[in-house]
DNA sequence: TTTCTTGCAAAGAGTTTGCAGCTTC
DNA sequence: GAAGCTGCAAACTCTTTGCAAGAAA
């Protein structure tokens, strides 16, 4: 079977595009931290520990270009700074999140509970949906559990 | 009956704030632009024509303090500039945002559509829901009739 | 050799902050 | 005259760009 990094280097090249060294570290970073919602800065750390010579700007670089090829998602959860979420393979959707306002933690949620509303949006305002973006804040639940009114 | 600008002034008094010149002119620009999404920099321009001497950093503090107070909700739709929105009266909840990716203008959609997935999400991730955020992207009716495919 | 890619530093865009002066009560 | 508010300029943060050098085909 093959690797997602070989699939990502086949994309890669079908673009006309390399998988560098300092490419492919950012790529492996991002798989290695597919939970996770990373900021370009906190990529270009990460790429670091690998790469050690690798630039700010080339890990900006790569990081677009893996969004324009759709391998990541860039995405915004308006704190002004960009985040970059691997796609799940095959997944031509945007998934939702849950932020914590609470601890911070985001999670995600992979099924796709649209289906309903874009139907309405659809028909009732004539919009033909191509992509959506949702993100809950709320408390999750652990800190309900570990009781919030403790917290300040 | 009382203006929405009264109604604005007790908001901000009841936090111990002023409505200075300054501030009331950022608000009818609001109000006069209430269809809008503006950026900072466009409710700048804006104000300048009431009061000529405002300076960019009294309308940032301005629409921090309406955000804060829940007067305005500060949006981003990724593109790396703040927007300030008008909250509808009453509302607790935010409103969604249909984005057209041929034309670039935002509706909004005032219903909540979303009762539903909430509960899904309340009881399936033990999530407790205080705001949502939800933005769709794709073509607008006008954009359909008026024939995309001419586009480039 | 030609093209792509990189690292660095500088530039850019958007936003925030320090501060002296001005209002307002 | 104390507290709040303003305009200006400088500072800051995140991101992009120009460019000379390096790597790959």
């Amino acid at each position: 079977m093959e690797s997602r990094i070989e699939r990502i280097k086949k994309q890669l090249h079908g673009a006309s595009y390399k998988l560098t060294p300092q490419r492919e570290a950012t790529v492996l970073v991002l798989l290695e931290n597919e939970e996770d919602h990373l900021s370009a800065e906190d990529v270009f750390l990460l790429v670091k520990e690998k790469a050690p010579e690798i630039g700010l700007a080339t890990v900006y670089r790569t990081l677009e270009l893996l969004t324009e090829l759709k391998i990541v998602d860039k995405i915004n959860f308006g704190d002004g700074v960009s985040r970059y979420d691997l796609r799940q393979e095959g997944a031509s959707r945007f998934h939702h999140h849950l932020i914590c306002i609470e601890c911070g933690k985001v999670a995600e949620i992979q099924e796709d509970l649209l289906g309903d509303v874009e139907k309405i949006v659809e028909s009732r305002y004539g919009f033909t949906v191509k992509d959506h973006w949702l993100t809950f804040h709320g408390v999750c639940q652990s800190c309900k559990s570990s009781g919030n009114e403790s917290k300040k």
